[in-house]
DNA sequence: TTTTTGAAAACTGTAGACAATCTGGCCGGG
DNA sequence: CCCGGCCAGATTGTCTACAGTTTTCAAAAA
């Protein structure tokens, strides 16, 4: 027990990571980067073959893969990564709603000052993004906050389902990242959450969370209705997918 | 197309079925059943020999179980049937709370009278084998109650994480189902939910439900105190597990 | 008696090989 | 000119073999 003080991070590693694990952190990777796009047919030699590992451990992160849902598999002809339809994300926001309902209930009674001035800190950043018209960082920060609020109000369980369906939401490609003008809007939620939160009030927090979603849901809705009536301009990045039928199960 | 009347159900199971995936159901089912006890070791020549298949499609089962929360792999050692530890346990009843208030909404909003009908049906059977004392019975129900009024609120991803949340839960070995006294009152509960969704009152409803998984939780946090203080009762049940240890990650 | 050591057995991690299935193009018939 | 069958290449599904690690257990040392 006495030789066990300093336990190298490398050997750490080796002795907890195997080249499935390795295998799915980076297929994940690739794939949530956009790297791997929706539809994308994962062929096992070559992807084997780029990895340095043999189909076995790659066969087995998809495995993994496919019950977080982020690739489908199709019996004898392979594995693709997944396109989730407009009725999933949907059905996501809502799950999202409910979740992140309970997330601010949770806060709004227990949340530490510390805690607090942090998200205040990440409110304060978006909106400097959004001064700055710089709609990517906002992006950005908008995750990290509504991750860090879901970790905040202490449930595992919950921040990993949660991470689970950010992660399969991110697969529906028409996310309204690049409006703009609605950036402000959704900045001005934010800033009510938190000051539900610091209020105390549960019912609030909550509803202030659960409504932010919702709406969230409907421009995310709005938004495709608008590309769906005018497709021309999102058609450049489908190339490589085209060659694919998209089938869902 | 014409052709394709009628695809015969052997062949719908040819293409779709690897052994993977019946690898997979098989140990679901070996592991929900309590063959495959809490703590048991998933030793791979065994299995393989016992399943009549290779280690490599059981390998890429153990990864599905393991993203799903039914096992966890320890890096050389082996894959062990996961023990849902109190903590999680609460957190996952927390996390159905939010899920089947949402579901009380819905259901209260745009339930239709058949399925009304149908519920109705199942809370007087419940109600039955109150009378009759058949506790098990009443447990099965009450499962199969909760999980229809999922899946009648039209969210099928919601009514996917639903299951899987009951499914890890079952590896919870202190739930309380021989509280044969409780019954009665759970019974109660499931009327009140199923008036308030007839009544279309979505704040009702989503009440109810909210408050009857957070009261099973409590009741089940009293039962794990009480069994926790008086442990030999639960003792004979383990006898084969006693062998391992239980260490989570 | 207790602890330590070391080698064998058992088991997991990974790679490679074989069989079954699918894809795509070529050819003959209509 | 178009359509359906057939053959070659490619890819997936499964199994077997080998390398590395952990566990077991008995014998030797304290």
């Amino acid at each position: 027990m006495i030789a066990t003080i300093a336990p190298h991070p490398t050997i750490t590693l080796l002795q907890t990571s195997s080249l499935t694990s390795v295998v799915q952190g980076e297929l994940e990777r690739m794939i949530l980067s956009g790297e791997l796009a929706p539809g994308a047919k994962l062929t096992e030699m070559a992807l084997a073959a780029r990895l340095g590992v043999s189909r076995g451990p790659l066969r087995e992160a998809f495995r993994m893969l496919e019950e977080a849902g982020l690739v489908r598999t199709e019996k004898n002809r392979g594995v693709f990564v997944r396109d989730i339809p407009i009725d999933e994300a949907v059905e996501i926001f809502d799950l999202r709603a409910a979740m992140d309902e309970l997330v601010g209930r949770r806060l709004a009674e227990s949340i530490k000052p510390a805690a607090l001035k942090e998200v205040r800190a990440m409110v304060d950043a978006m909106e400097l993004a959004v001064k700055a018209k710089d709609a990517h960082h906002y992006h950005l920060l908008n995750l990290k906050f509504h991750d860090r609020l879901v970790e905040l109000a202490g449930n595992s369980k919950l921040t990993a389902i949660y991470r689970k369906l950010i992660k399969e939401l991110s697969l529906f490609r028409r996310l309204n990242l690049a409006d703009g003008w609605l950036m402000p809007i959704s900045a001005g939620e934010h800033r009510q959450i938190v000051k539900a939160i610091a209020s105390g009030d549960a019912d609030a927090a909550g509803k202030a969370m659960f409504d932010h979603v919702i709406e969230s849901k409907e421009r995310t809705i709005k938004n495709n209705l608008r590309q769906g009536l005018a497709p021309a301009a999102a058609k450049v990045q489908r190339i490589e997918r085209s060659a694919h039928d998209h089938r869902q199960r």
